[in-house]
RNA sequence: GGCGCCGUAGCCAAGUGGUAAGGCAGAGGUCUGCAAAACCUCCAUUCACCGGUUCGAAUCCGGUCGGCGCCUCCA
C-alpha cells in the first residue's frame, strides 16, 4: 500500500506522488516568537516530525523547512489591532529582535525536549525582506496588486480563484467583513502584502514603496520557494492557519506564476476543557510548566496517540493515561536493547504481521494511534515470548522493529539514559544509601563488603573519603 | 448569519456498509519471601437521540438535541 495522505484542497485522502521522485519538500508555518511556546505549538511539529521520519523510512530524501514569524503582522489587514511582538517589546522593554529570539530559544528547546528533529531550514521571516520585496514587484507587474499611501495591496477581487482552498465564497466573504469607509484598500477582503511604517514602528525597512515592512501572509510564499522550488509536495499548518492565512498564501503564490504547494495538510486543534488553547485568551498549557510535571516524551506520545485531524482535548488524567502506556513500551524497549544477539529469525522476519499494520496505519493518512496500538499488541506477544524464553533469532528481530518503529519512525526512544536522566537529588540519595550500607558493613567489621562498595563506587568516579565523623563522597 | 467538524465504555481513542482496535483506570488469577514488572481472564449486544435506505449501518440519507472550529491575530 502506498501513502495516502488527506488533501485539504480536493478534501479527500489521495495517493502521494513527489514532484521529484524519490525527493519530499515540506514546508509548514512555525510560530510567530512573541510569547512562551503552549502545548497547542507542539502538535504540528511532532506530526510533521513523524512524517518526515515515515518518508525517510521509506526510503524518500526530504526537506523540511519550518519558518518563523518574527515580525508582527496583526496590523496589517485590517488598519487597527497592535503588533503583538511589538507590544511585546515594550512590555518587557526590550528590542523586537530580543524579543523574538528570546521566544525562539524557548520554542526551539521546547521542540528539542520533544524529541522533534530540527527542521532542514528554520528560515525567519526578517531574513528574507528582499525574497518578498521582490515577489511584491512580480504581482505589481502582473496587475494584481497595487500600491496605496505606501503599501500594497494584493487585489482579491482580481483573482477569480479565491477562497478555493477555505471553500469561501469571495461573496460571501465581503458581507462578512467590517465596513472600513476610510481604508485606503480598494476592496475589503484585499490583503497587504507590505506595509507603510508610521512613526514610531520599530521594524521597518526600505521598499520601492518606502520605509515600511512585510504583510503576514507573504513570508511563507516567499520562503517556502525559495527552498523548495516553485511546485513543491506538501505544505501543512493549523487548520486554524487554513482561512485566511493559506488562502492568501496561495493566491499570492499562484497569483506570481508559482505553481506552489501540491498536498495542503492541516492538522486539527488541541483544546483544554472543549475549548480551542488560544493565547489570546489566555487558555493555554505552558510547555515548560507541562514539562516539570510531565515526561516530554510522554507529551510526544500522547500526541501521537490522537489522529492529527481530529480535536483532541488535553486533562492531565488523559495524559497520566499516555505516561503510564508509554512507559510499558520503553520498558520493553530497554528490555530488548539489552540483547545483544542481532541474528534475525532466519525463517522470516517474525515480526512481519505487525510491520505490516503498522505500515498500513501510517500509510492510511499518518494514522499514527493504530499504529501505536500495533506496537501494543506486538509488546504483549513479545513478553510472552520472552518469559517462555524465546529463540535468539525472534527477540533480535523484535529488537530490530522496536528501534525501527518505536524508535526511529516514532521518536520515542528515550534520548539518554535513565540513571543521567535522573534527578541530582534521587542520585545523591541513591548514594547516601550506598553509604549508608557500608557504615553498617564497617560496624559489623565486614570489611570486605565495606571496601567492595568503595572500590565499586570509585569505578564510577564517586571518591569515598572516611573521616572520624563519618564518610563522605564527592566526584572524582 | 455563512462555511466546516464532532458526539464510540469511568477517562483517552481508532474504526466510514459486514456484525465494536488499542491504551489508562478497575476486578480476578499466574509468577514472587514481599512488592513491582510481565503474562492470563473479565470489563460497550452497543457507538447522543428519532426515523429511513439495505440481506446487513457506529459507518449512508433525513431530522432532533448537544459540543466545537473558521469567518479578526492564532499551531
Amino acid at each position: 500500500m502506498s501513502l495516502e495522505l488527506y488533501n485539504s484542497m480536493t478534501r479527500r485522502k489521495e495517493t502521494f506522488e513527489p514532484v521529484t521522485p524519490g525527493y519530499v519538500g515540506i514546508y509548514f508555518c512555525g510560530p510567530t516568537v512573541y510569547s512562551d511556546p503552549h502545548l497547542g505549538h507542539a502538535r504540528g511539529p511532532v506530526v510533521f516530525d513523524v512524517l518526515r521520519r515515515w518518508l525517510e523510512h521509506q526510503g524518500l530524501r526530504v526537506r523540511l523547512v519550518s519558518n518563523i514569524t518574527d515580525v508582527g503582522h496583526l496590523t496589517d489587514d485590517g488598519d487597527d489591532g497592535e503588533d503583538k511582538l511589538l507590544r511585546r517589546a515594550k512590555l518587557e522593554q526590550l528590542e523586537p529582535m530580543e524579543v523574538a529570539d528570546k521566544y525562539f530559544w524557548a520554542y526551539e528547546n521546547a521542540m528539542a525536549a520533544l524529541g522533534v528533529r530540527r527542521p532542514d531550514i528554520t528560515p525567519r521571516a526578517t531574513g528574507h525582506i528582499t525574497e518578498q520585496i521582490s515577489m511584491i514587484e512580480e504581482l505589481l507587474e502582473r496587475g494584481l496588486a497595487y500600491e496605496s499611501q505606501g503599501s500594497v495591496y494584493f487585489s482579491v477581487p482580481s483573482w477569480k480563484s479565491y477562497g478555493e482552498l477555505s471553500g469561501r465564497d469571495p461573496d460571501e466573504l465581503l458581507e462578512g467583513t467590517r465596513v472600513e469607509s476610510r481604508s485606503e484598500k480598494r476592496d475589503a477582503r484585499d490583503f497587504a502584502l507590505w506595509k507603510r511604517a508610521d512613526q514610531g514602528h520599530l521594524m521597518r525597512w526600505p521598499s520601492p514603496w518606502g520605509e515600511g515592512y512585510p504583510g503576514w501572509h507573504l513570508e511563507c510564499s516567499a520562503m517556502s520557494t525559495k527552498y523548495l522550488g516553485d511546485e513543491f509536495d506538501i505544505h501543512g499548518g493549523g487548520l486554524d492557519l487554513i482561512f485566511p492565512h493559506h488562502e492568501c498564501e496561495l493566491a499570492q503564490s499562484r497569483g506570481a506564476g508559482k505553481r506552489f504547494a501540491r498536498y495542503w495538510m492541516h492538522w486539527n486543534m488541541l483544546t483544554l476543557g472543549g475549548e480551542k488553547m488560544a493565547k489570546s485568551k489566555g487558555h493555554v498549557v505552558a510547555l515548560d510548566e507541562l514539562f516539570r510535571e510531565f515526561d516530554p516524551l510522554a507529551v510526544r506520545f500522547h500526541l501521537l496517540r490522537s489522529h492529527y485531524r481530529s480535536v483532541s482535548d488535553f486533562s492531565e488524567e488523559s495524559l497520566t493515561g499516555s505516561t503510564h502506556g508509554l512507559r510499558r513500551l520503553q520498558d520493553l524497549y530497554r528490555l530488548l536493547l539489552e540483547h545483544d544477539d542481532r541474528t534475525i529469525n532466519g525463517e522470516g522476519d517474525a515480526m512481519a504481521e505487525f510491520r505490516n499494520r503498522f505500515a498500513d496505519a501510517m500509510n492510511d493518512d499518518l494514522n499514527t494511534p493504530q499504529a501505536v496500538a500495533t506496537l501494543f499488541d506486538a509488546a504483549r506477544e513479545i513478553n510472552r515470548r520472552l518469559e517462555e524464553g524465546a529463540p535468539g533469532g525472534y527477540v533480535g528481530a523484535a529488537r530490530a522493529m522496536f528501534e525501527e518503529l518505536f524508535g526511529e519512525v516514532l521518536g520515542m526512544a528515550p534520548t539518554s539514559s535513565a540513571v543521567r536522566d535522573a534527578d541530582p537529588d534521587v542520585l545523591s540519595g541513591v548514594l547516601e544509601l550506598l553509604l549508608e550500607q557500608r557504615h553498617e558493613a564497617r560496624l559489623r567489621r565486614d570489611f570486605a563488603a565495606a571496601d567492595r562498595i568503595r572500590d565499586r563506587l570509585g569505578e564510577f568516579g564517586v571518591v569515598v573519603e572516611d573521616s572520624a565523623e563519618g564518610s563522605r563522597w564527592k566526584l572524582a
